[in-house]
DNA sequence: TTCGCATGAGAAA
DNA sequence: TTCTCCTGCGAAT
């Protein structure tokens, strides 16, 4: 999916364009029709992100809760609100959706492919407005000036404010949403080194720490030389705090150019072409057999609870 | 045209 | 651990 980047940009869009504006709320597929009813013509008060979880609080007093999983997606009609001044907004926030760059015309170059969708001007799109749903699209929610409509999600329901609280307390912290950044990061450690399952699968388990997902996973063990077999228990308390200061960076740049960029040893031109060549994005992950970056090994991928885990056999090390 | 895979995770066994 | 949800891309046919 997504990770976590991705579901605080989609958040940022949503308070730019739709958050505070009635809103025809819809459900083209029908498999939400009933829930969007409850909604359709309230306010939205406001967008947020918590991991992965995105919730839309509702002038009626819903909640609405999406979670994309795997397929998920945004898409974006009308008028758009660059999320960074100056730049151009970013039609579709999601599961790669490469293939919408060439249905949307001419001026458009195509986003980075990691995050899919395409970059256009603003508004992005021609043709009548709204536009016809393309596809199963779970749910609609439209201002007179911007659609948003999301397709392919493994959540996508109605909950009041309590319930969404249960759902966040269920969550690790997610340094994005996080007041107080050392409490959490104390938290995180304390989560990471109670239990002897492997630190890669802790990294995944949005109860210990939130919006990690399996490329940020790999690219945070490599950047802190750490073999992602070790136990929880065996990692050192500073090494685990590394990790979380390193998320702690990496993820307010995710969001800043919705491109999962870890490596820090590239020049601002290699940095910029890194933006749009996903080749030149990572240190380990999707590059099994290709040379380690630093060291020549192959890099190696193996399974590791049922997900693809890439690391450098010989940069990686147990503590 | 078909098929396998993917940035995820809850349920079932 | 395995199944399932369910979408789109790209490689293979």
């Amino acid at each position: 999916m997504p990770e976590g980047h991705t579901v605080h940009r989609i958040a940022r869009q949503l308070t730019l364009d739709l958050v505070g504006r009635p809103l025809a709320v819809s459900s083209p597929q029908g498999r939400f029709a009933a829930a969007a009813a409850r909604l359709d013509g309230h306010v939205m008060e406001s967008a947020s992100a918590v991991g992965k979880h995105l919730f839309c609080a509702f002038s009626s007093g819903d909640v609405l809760r999406v979670h994309l999983g795997l397929y998920g997606a945004w898409d974006f009609h009308g008028r758009l609100t660059p999320l960074t001044p100056g730049e151009a907004a970013w039609g579709s926030l999601g599961a790669p959706r490469l293939r919408r760059a060439v249905r949307m015309g001419e001026d458009e170059r195509e986003s980075p492919a990691d995050e899919g969708g395409l970059v256009a001007g603003v508004p992005h799109d021609d043709g009548p407005f709204p536009p016809e749903p393309v596809g199963a699209v779970r749910v609609r929610l439209a201002s007179n000036t911007t659609v948003a409509d999301l397709r392919g999600p493994s959540a996508c329901e109605v909950l009041d404010p309590d319930e969404a609280a249960a759902v966040v307390a269920r969550l690790g912290p997610d340094p994005a949403s996080e007041t107080d950044l050392d409490a959490a990061g104390a938290e995180v450690v304390r989560r990471l080194r109670a239990r002897g399952v492997a630190v890669g699968q802790l990294l995944m388990d949005q109860s210990v720490v939130a919006g990690i997902g399996n490329i940020y996973r790999a690219e945070l063990l490599f950047r802190a030389r750490l073999d992602p077999w070790t136990p929880g228990r065996q990692v050192p308390a500073e090494v685990a705090r590394a990790l979380w200061d390193d998320w702690a960076r990496l993820l307010p740049d995710g969001i800043a150019t919705g491109v999962m960029l870890t490596r820090e040893d590239l020049t601002p031109d290699e940095r910029r072409a890194a933006l749009t060549d996903r080749t030149l994005r990572h240190w380990v992950y999707g590059r099994a057999g290709e040379p380690c970056r630093v060291c020549g090994t192959p890099v190696v991928v193996e399974d590791m609870a049922a997900r693809k885990l890439y690391r450098c056999p010989r940069c990686q090390t147990r503590p």
